[in-house]
DNA sequence: AACTTGACGATTGTTAACAATCTTTGTCAA
DNA sequence: TTGACAAAGATTGTTAACAATCGTCAAGTT
């Protein structure tokens, strides 16, 4: 979710156990729950790997969002009276005290934190994890593919739609959404590959 | 999936690991991945039980399914010149088939898979895992609040929003669609609860 | 008679040793 | 020098024994 891992990179049981200071099989257990859900693949025998999306995988994910999320954020706007739209406000106060702090992975886990609320003012538990899966998804993608510059989102988007929200503008909302994913998807460039890198440094850095 | 396990049905690793003739491991992992889709509850120390969904989660449902499935019949009716429907033609052979067989459990499993094919045909992975999903799920609730009667789909609906998919109407593939997930919402009985029942048969039945 | 307490049985959670598989390294020959 | 083959090492997959937790039943006390 905040990028530190490249794709490929190897997912070591052992390295996992002693970083963590945990047992193998809790380590096997989140395996399976993260190649459950995509984010590493499981090959038989041979370990775990960060999972790499190729370009046909990225434009799936954003496809299924742009099914998805305009509808969602239309009816949030519709509804918008019921609902609790505190907690966007506050994210995004959040986001703005990241960006001007320039910390890099809170900026990129935010960004893909907003949309994942946006799902959650939903109410819809459902709609909430589908969300959940595509937004870390699409940070693994923008990991990938995402020049270093905009690996965030553009910085008013988020706030604008917010706005578009509570004043129940549902067709603007709708509008700025899509084009806001499409920003994000157009700031892609397919070609770009990273390297896998060595786990231990990324991770030892978490505790 | 087929509604032969009713909610709140324990799920016993000693049971299972004798049934399907295999060890704890195996059982463990497979249960670990059915509640993280939600359609087991695993109860720390106290066992797997059936998903019991209560009244407001099969709301939910219906309302991600609303939310998501109507734009996916529109794109899909859109776009159809390049896909492949021939799926779905013999989908509907297979269900007329069990219907007048009087096959319930194979006219209650079609009838979930219909929609979980039509997700396919969009050659999408995510929306494709996200509606079979949201099918497994609608799959127990209907078990738990739908009378024994329309456990189903109505019958020629189906094929009515497939032909709409096939002339590319997509206006009406759409309607055709809602108005169809809401004869199914419609259908239950959200008052009605059942009993937990003993696995043993139900599972023996199997192999 | 009803409630609390304790022990027993059953079930799940964990650990560690073992087996199987794959990767790497080293050796030998062409 | 390169290729193939074999053995050793490392890593994952599995099994079985052990520990911990929970529910139940019985006994005792209020």
């Amino acid at each position: 979710m905040e990028q530190r891992l490249a794709p490929n990179t190897k997912l070591s049981e052992a390295r996992l156990c002693e970083t963590f200071g945990v047992g193998r099989m809790r380590v096997r257990r989140a395996l399976l729950l993260l190649s459950s859900q995509g984010l590493i693949e499981l090959q038989s025998n041979r370990g775990a790997y960060v999972a790499c999306p190729d370009k046909s995988e990225a434009n799936d994910v954003f496809a299924a969002r742009m099914l998805i999320e305009p509808p969602l954020v239309r009816q949030l706007a519709q509804s918008s009276s019921d609902i609790d739209l505190t907690v966007l406000v506050d994210h995004i106060a959040l986001e703005d005290a990241a960006r001007i702090q320039n910390e890099r992975t809170e900026i990129i886990r935010l960004s893909g934190e907003f949309h994942t609320k946006l799902a959650q003012a939903s109410g819809n538990k459902f709609v909430f994890r589908m969300m959940r899966e595509l937004v870390t998804r699409t940070s693994l993608i923008v990991g990938l593919f995402g020049s270093s510059q905009n690996a965030s989102c553009p910085d008013d988007e988020h706030n604008n739609i917010l706005k578009a929200i509570q004043t129940k503008n549902a067709e603007l909302a709708e509008q700025l959404l899509i084009s806001h994913l499409n920003h994000i998807q157009s700031g892609l460039d397919m070609e770009s590959r990273q390297e896998p890198q060595d786990d231990l440094a990324a991770i030892l850095g978490m505790d």
